[in-house]
RNA sequence: GGCCCCGUAGCUCAGCAGGAUAGAGCGACCGCCUCCUAAGCGGUAGGUCACAGGUUCGAAUCCUGUCGGGGCCGCCA
């Protein structure tokens, strides 16, 4: 799995710490006398030690596996570090601490892999972990009633980046936008839409509280006086209510497909709320949860705090989501029995799990955190435990205009736009500004310093490693080289010999366990850190050229070390086109003013 | 009152399903363009990882509690 052969019959590496970690297990169990196939290895980490002191690997497998051994840690070390010493590929194995290995390989194990680096090309790093499972991805899920801000910018950004990286993993990804196109709200949209429908009639209007009064509606309301005419002026509500929502949904849904498309986003389905009220399927999604016993009738306590003058109790249909794991039960019905906004979401969920999804992840904005521990439960309960949710929050993101914070009333249109943000600063750098923070931390959006073309802006100083790299290859082959990636997989790669060169190897070998790591955890972010950290190693060492003339990429002195060295710097260009592309972003070839 | 997220350097944040001397950028200070793009690089200064317990050979990381910041909490969606 972590090796493939290659046309010669030789093993290629494609993950150097996979591999290691292989033989360093393979190892254990042999002087534990065990089968590694029914060796629980999960506790044995292989990692980069900080410090260059503790080597380049290092593991903890002797210190763990001791302890159900009933072995001395350091006894056991030095007898594995003794047989991991003759492997072929060790250039020093030595124990220390409490137990931990620290090993030192060979410099042609990290030389070598840039062959397989280069050979891999875009698909380096990507594993089969998924192994074709088939993952639900919902996000976004905005109301249609307006176009998209800034705010449902960053949860559609990490979604599509958690998708990609979850297909580069070998994931079946579907994404998905649950359009709830059925609640009050779209009501409420309608008739906003009819005042800027009679708007465009030339009559007064006055919005009522509650309107939405953003001016994005005034061209629906011009097309729809291009459709209808003056029909609908000063006609009853039940005249042209529903025409009015459908509408107006759809036009507000060209809207928010059309921002997604300019931050690169497609989704493979829009899953409307309506389609469930039809056909009976949340009293079949309910009747699901009552043949498991969750659904009953009775009142639920006050929420603690302020508000008791308020509350009366009230008999309600309730679902008992407590025993999935929720704080409290949720209501399903209003007093007039109508369904509450749950419902619909219960039978949505009861949906996806009957479409045989291994496995749902739900991103929501900050201000659902309240919701995800019942729709978990919905979730549990529907499949009875067997279909796995993770929901992931995306948290508030600060618009920073001309120094200071921008006002985000929700009121009349007055948040920042998605577009505005993408056509101010492009969508690539829009995605990765979202993606350089942990999902469930805020997020400053400075539109002045995202636009600065230096190291304040990430995205520039990973563009910049990548154009430096085209450019050097574009001069080496001005200089008669084939730089061609076939030529260069085969390159002789002797003269890479400084520690920088190897260190730089070193780094770009990490890259799949960043790319696993990231997909588990479901944290894009990774990513775009590990490529801030992979461009500021490249940036070193091209200035090092500067004091250093040995080190520098295109020496006409030296041919078979330009090609190797042109080898070594096509390897992190592959790294970073590869990560920008599960970032959504493209990689650019050369910076212009 | 309950639940969720957060609390790491002056500021903004990383910290890899616990690991060995806690990192980066910005800001501050000192340097580096006869050199493949200085849109860059090197160095110095700066932290009782909010606090207190617990688990462990080992805790910024896991558990409990406290304090502080943000968010959510039926008859809106």
């Amino acid at each position: 799995m972590t090796g493939m052969w290659s046309a010669e019959g030789r093993v290629c590496m494609v993950d150097v710490f996979a591999e290691i970690r292989e033989l360093v297990i393979a190892e254990l169990t042999a002087q534990l006398g065990k089968d590694p196939d029914d060796f629980d290895a999960s506790a044995i980490t292989i990692e980069r030690p900080k410090t260059v002191a503790h080597g380049e690997v290092a593991t903890n497998a002797a210190i763990t596996a001791a302890k159900g051994a009933g072995r001395q840690p350091r006894e056991l070390a030095v007898g594995l570090a003794a047989s991991l010493q003759t492997d072929p590929r060790m250039a020093s194995v030595e124990v220390a601490g409490p137990g931990f290995l620290n090993m030192r390989l060979k410099p042609e194990v990290w030389k070598e892999n840039l062959r397989s680096v280069i050979r891999a090309g875009s698909s380096y790093g990507g594993n089969d972990r998924g192994n074709g499972r088939r993952v639900n991805l919902e996000f976004v899920s905005a109301n249609p009633t307006g176009p998209l801000h800034v705010g449902h910018a960053r949860g559609a950004v990490f979604g599509d980046a958690l998708g990609r990286l979850l297909e580069f993993t070998g994931h079946d990804v579907t994404r998905e936008y649950y359009l709830n196109d059925g609640g009050a709200q779209v009501d409420t949209l309608a008739r906003s839409a009819h005042l800027r429908y009679l708007e465009a009639l030339g009559k007064e209007i006055a919005f009522a509280s509650g309107d939405y009064r953003g001016d994005y509606l005034c061209q629906v309301g011009v097309a729809l006086k291009e459709t209808y005419g003056d029909r609908f002026v000063g006609r009853p509500e039940e005249e042209w209510l529903d025409r009015f929502r459908k509408f107006a949904v759809d036009a507000m849904l060209d809207s928010i497909r059309e921002d997604l498309y300019l931050l690169g986003i497609r989704m493979d389905r829009f899953f409307s709320e309506v389609s469930l009220y039809q056909d009976g399927r949340i009293d079949d999604a309910i009747e699901q949860l009552r043949q498991r016993g969750l659904i009953y009738e009775g009142e639920l306590l006050p929420p603690k705090g302020g508000h008791e003058v308020d509350w009366e109790p009230r008999k309600q249909t309730l679902f008992r989501s407590t025993a999935h794991g929720d704080d409290t039960d949720r209501p399903i019905r209003k007093a007039d029995g109508s369904w509450t906004y749950f419902a619909p979401d219960i039978a949505y969920h009861y949906d996806k799990i009957s479409r045989g999804y291994d496995e749902l992840i739900n991103v929501f904005g900050a201000d659902h955190s309240g919701y995800s521990k019942r729709i978990s439960a919905v979730v549990s309960a529907l499949s009875d435990g067997r279909t796995p949710i993770d929901v992931k929050l995306t948290q508030l993101v600060r618009v920073i205009k001309d120094g200071g914070a921008a006002k985000m009333s929700k009121r009349a249109g007055e948040f920042v736009q998605l577009r505005d943000a993408v056509s101010a600063v492009g969508p690539d750098v829009t995605r990765f500004v979202m993606l350089m923070r942990r999902n469930d931390a805020q997020l400053d959006f400075d539109f002045e310093k995202v636009r600065e073309q230096s190291k304040e802006n990430p995205v520039f100083y990973v563009q910049y490693a990548h154009a430096r790299i085209c450019s050097a290859i574009r001069k080496v082959a001005q200089s008669g080289i084939d730089t061609d990636d076939a030529r260069l997989a085969e390159a002789s790669l002797e003269r890479l010999g400084h520690p920088d060169q190897i260190a730089l190897a070193r780094r770009i070998a990490e890259w799949p366990r960043i790319v696993d790591l990231a997909s588990r955890n479901h944290e894009p972010h990774r990513v775009a850190f590990f490529l801030n950290e992979l461009a500021s190693e490249f940036h070193s060492l091209w200035s090092q050229g500067n004091r250093e003339p040995e080190l520098r990429i295109l020496q006409e002195s030296d041919l078979p070390g330009t090609t190797a060295r042109t080898a070594l710097a096509r390897s992190v260009a592959v790294v970073i086109s590869c990560g920008l592309s599960i970032l959504g972003v493209k990689p650019m070839h050369e910076m212009r003013n």
